[in-house]
DNA sequence: GCCGTTACGTA
DNA sequence: CGTACGTAACGGCT
């Protein structure tokens, strides 16, 4: 965007000049301050505020240029005339503080001139600008909450006034200030003089106030003209008058706003243009604003004139329609690279009533765009002949063609399960369906930031080609099929589809780079890519479910939450409540029932279990556990009637892995979760006990689950990264961990470790890895924090490899900005240099745990491999469905589970080297509950 | 309908 | 005031 329909000559021009601090505090006020905080207790209130009228009048303005004038804390020359000037204010409140820099960076991200001069107030460059704005036949729109400014108003210079906090901002004109003071604007000054700025601290005439100061300049034709007759003024007021001259003199030297400061700009460098994009939504993020970010885009969309034109794909080769076997031909000869592939899914069906994609169904492959750095080209599959269809599944499958993709796992579920009467009959062999896969994109990206919200195409282009992509097609990562910013036509659509790939092509060639430079090939080939392949069959196989059990489980647990409900009603006297609701939770329990308070949350007091527990104990009453038993009951209600809702048409559930979600580099599991089915009570167990062994679609055995996971993997990485010796000899000699550790803690023979004991440095050993404070061990364990204190101490003292580990852990963190894996996976925690407490301390917490919790993820995803790999080459039919972080389950037939048995174990225990033995432990059974050990 | 909050399941 | 996740319900907002 350049400036060359704005030059400084054009009338049609607005500039827009806001006093920023005032504005700012103006925001403040108008907010309530607790409304607005971030999870680390920043308060946001003003630069909402502000973000919000600015926003509002951009709309109902519409300047061509904008800029805002700050305030600097230095001398100005007129405090320096008068020290006196502006003292006595009120304090700035604590919750103030630092938004004024949020708002200036907001504005950098904007390209909205942030201006300050040494020496002067935010009030005189404001007026300078108005001025010179003027001067160049533009009009002005001064946003300002200071009276002063009203000089400025003349035809040509509006003053927008805030009024009612900032939600109103009418304009000031000649007339406006003729009405309601009664003196033209620029007499407005003379008035202020003799009336005097409380705020300022410049006080006037006593007893004359704007009415009078009004008559006296409306006779006299102003200050000077009251001033020359001022022997003529009689009564109280003129005696007044005449002993507060000097005041009156003093405060018209002090409110004359300066118009001519050279300014470090020109006007024309104000110009309204495009927001950077990835500043702002990096700072909305930190800042947790999000329904203002869309608002604040289509804000400026609409004042720029609407679309950003340049196409995201400069110097984009100009794309073929391939729909002969020739094009195809000579598409394919000219290839001498890697060739980017985009494959336009459908999205799958979805099942409105629940909002959720409909279980299997991975959608179908309608259009395929390809680009190398000469060519580009599309397909469309459903014009395609059957020989072309046939063409391109020998490209895909063919090792000689190098490939970049976006989002390899879903295009290997697409591709596996299009219907067989496409032109691109389903590839149900995930192996052969794709081959030579060098990139996806998309996990190059996860590998790069691991802690990005989301990698969709269109963010990826965003942040890594700083261009943007205007509509792109929905796949499994993106969520619907938009197709925004072009018509219907087909042909736009497909050549749309090749844009992409151009994309893809061109992320590729950057995120390349990036990952070479810090080492991290291997991880994407020999790794992440591998391991997608691995999961699009783990989602395609699914696992089995036992439905008629689940469905007596719905009904038994349904019936559980309406008893409970009844008693719960029954025990506060036949009170009819939302027992989900914590807000009415809140009434009855603190109200109603008048319970001692408990821990305080952002909306009153909390009733989560914990807090439950406590109140039972203290008070006792039947409504506590009546609510505890329906807290219960409907969480597990809601647990199966989610996997009643995902269960497939093969009667199997399908989860879906996703690789790219939790920053420390571990898979998490969605629609349904299986990653985290209740194992703890009785209850929970049972619902595990109804994911069963399903049947084997290449042989009639019988079959069963076969469950594998590490022991204590997280604890065991440490001791052999901080090789503590104590350590590493309790697992090479096979001890139970927490009896050896309770009996060096606690000073004792192995054999008189009690529960107690026991109990405590687990807890203590489990939380080291999350950085637990003595604090939070003493909540847990209810001991009091000298006891928990006392106990960290001891341990230390033990196992002090352990505490010097994990010290050196965040102080390289902070040296290098990121965390490392055994893999070489990298997390970056920006913030451990933050000036902000909690939010540098929530940092090191990660940065302790991301290189033990990303190991223990390395580890399973290397054993992964190392499993999928020896099942297949050793000809097996089992096959690997699940894993759970630690755990992987097999569905083997029965034949081949001894030779399962030995795979899980030998490839699992040898997924690393370590300097501590990797233990597995093996069940098997007919359910997952069952497989369990 | 969207979104933040609260609550709770797993490793 | 212990890390990492996903899901669901409520209730205020648009």
């Amino acid at each position: 965007m350049t400036a060359t329909n704005n030059s400084a000559s054009d009338s049609s021009n607005t500039l827009m000049v806001i006093d920023g601090h005032s504005m700012a505090y103006r925001a403040f006020f108008a907010l309530p301050a607790d409304n607005f905080q971030t999870a680390t207790g920043q308060h946001t209130n003003a630069v909402y505020g502000f973000l919000n009228m600015l926003l509002a009048m951009i709309r109902e303005q519409q300047p061509t240029h904008i800029a805002v004038a700050w305030d600097m804390d230095t001398p100005t020359f007129r405090s320096e005339q008068y020290p006196e000037y502006k003292a006595g204010r009120d304090k700035t409140p604590d919750e103030f503080y630092g938004q004024i820099d949020l708002i200036k960076q907001i504005m950098d991200a904007l390209n909205i001139p942030n201006i300050e001069l040494d020496g002067y107030e935010a009030d005189d460059i404001v007026a300078t600008m108005a001025t010179n704005a003027e001067e160049a036949g533009w009009k002005a729109r001064v946003v300002s909450g200071d009276r002063d400014t009203f000089q400025l108003i003349n035809d040509n210079i509006t003053v927008l006034y805030p009024m009612r906090g900032v939600s109103e901002l009418p304009p000031f004109d000649a007339a406006t200030i003729e009405e309601r003071y009664g003196v033209s604007p620029a007499q407005y000054p003379d008035l202020a003089a003799l009336v005097g700025e409380t705020a300022d601290n410049l006080p006037g005439v006593p007893g004359v106030g704007p009415g009078f100061a009004a008559r006296w300049i409306k006779k006299y034709g102003g200050l000077q003209g009251v001033l020359d007759n001022i022997d003529n003024i009689g009564g109280k007021k003129g005696e007044a008058l005449r002993e507060n001259l000097e005041a009156v003199q003093r405060n018209r030297e002090l409110n004359k706003l300066v118009t001519n400061l050279e300014l470090p700009l020109d006007l024309d460098e104000t110009v309204m243009v495009n927001p950077d994009r990835n500043q702002v939504a990096e700072l909305f993020d930190a800042l947790e604003f999000n329904t203002i970010r869309d608002r604040l885009f289509t804000t400026f969309e609409q004042q720029l004139g609407t679309t950003e034109e340049p196409p995201p794909a400069e110097d984009m080769p100009e794309t073929i329609l391939i729909d002969e076997i020739t094009d195809w031909e000579a598409f394919l000869t000219s290839i001498s690279e890697p060739v980017s592939v985009f494959c336009h899914i459908t999205p799958p069906a979805v099942i409105t009533k629940r909002k959720i994609p409909a279980p299997g169904d991975y959608g179908a492959i309608r259009a395929l765009g390809f680009a190398t750095s000469h060519a580009t080209a599309v397909l469309d599959v459903d014009a395609a002949s059957e020989e072309l269809g046939q063409a391109v599944i020998a490209f895909l499958s063919d090792s000689a063609y190098a490939k970049v993709v976006y989002d390899l796992k879903s295009i290997l579920k697409a591709l596996a399960t299009t219907a067989s009467s496409s032109p691109l009959p389903a590839r149900p062999d995930v192996n052969t369906s794709i081959v030579g896969v060098e990139d996806d994109v998309l996990l190059s990206a996860y590998i790069l930031q691991p802690d990005r919200r989301g990698y969709d195409l269109t963010d990826l282009v965003q942040t890594y080609l700083n261009t943007r992509l205007e509509s792109i097609v929905a796949t499994e990562n993106q969520g619907q099929l938009e197709l925004e910013g072009i018509d219907d036509d087909n042909a736009q659509q497909l050549a749309q589809y090749a844009r992409n790939a151009w994309m893809i092509h061109r992320l590729n060639e950057v995120m390349g780079e990036q990952l070479a430079e810090r080492d991290a090939v291997p991880l994407l080939h020999d790794l992440e890519i591998p391991l997608s392949i691995v999961l699009a069959k783990m989602e395609l196989i699914g696992i089995g479910i036992d439905r008629e059990r689940l469905d007596s489980l719905l009904a038994g647990f349904t019936n559980e939450v309406e008893k409970a409900q009844q008693s719960a009603f029954a025990s506060i006297g036949g009170q009819e409540v939302n027992l989900a609701s914590p807000k009415q939770l809140q009434t009855v329990l603190f109200e109603t029932l008048d319970m001692p308070k408990t821990r305080r949350t952002k909306t009153g007091y909390s009733t989560d279990a914990d807090s439950l527990a406590d109140l039972l104990e203290k008070t006792d009453h039947p409504f506590l556990h009546n609510l505890m038993a329906f807290r219960d009951a409907t969480k597990l209600r809601q647990t199966v009637q989610g996997l009643l809702d995902s269960i497939a048409d093969d009667e199997r559930i399908h989860t879906r892995f996703s690789q790219t979600a939790a920053a420390t580099g571990r898979l998490s599991s969605l629609n349904p979760n299986l990653q985290n089915i209740p194992v703890r009570t009785p209850a929970g167990r049972q619902i595990r006990d109804i994911f069963v062994a399903g049947t084997n679609p290449r042989s009639d055995e019988r079959t069963t689950l076969l469950t594998a996971d590490y022991s204590q993997i997280e604890m065991r990485i440490m001791a052999h990264m901080s090789e503590d010796a104590g350590l590493i000899q309790a697992y090479q000699d096979g001890e139970d961990l927490h009896r050896f550790v309770g009996a060096q803690v606690f000073e004792v023979e192995p054999e008189d470790v009690t529960t107690s004991m026991r109990d405590k440095v687990k807890a203590m050993s489990y939380g080291l890895a999350y950085g637990l404070s003595s604090f939070g061990l003493s909540r847990q364990l209810r001991i009091s924090v000298d006891e928990a204190r006392e106990l960290m101490t001891s341990y230390f003292d033990r196992f002090g490899a352990v505490q010097r580990y994990l010290r050196n852990v965040v102080r390289q963190a902070r040296k290098d900005g990121y965390t490392q894996t055994m893999l070489g996976r990298r997390r970056y925690l920006p913030d451990l240099q933050s000036d902000n407490r909690q939010l540098r301390e929530m940092a090191e917490r990660a940065a302790l745990n991301a290189p033990i919790q990303g190991s223990a993820a390395d580890l399973i995803k290397k054993a992964m491999l190392g499993v999928q790999d020896r099942l297949e080459r050793d000809g097996l039919y089992s096959r690997m469905i699940l894993q759970v972080h630690d755990e992987l389950i097999l569905e083997v037939i029965d034949s081949e589970v001894d030779a399962a048995e030995q795979i899980l174990v030998e490839e699992m225990s040898s997924a690393a080297t370590l300097k501590v033995p990797l233990d597995v432990q093996v069940g098997k059974g007919y359910s997952w509950h069952e497989a369990a050990h």
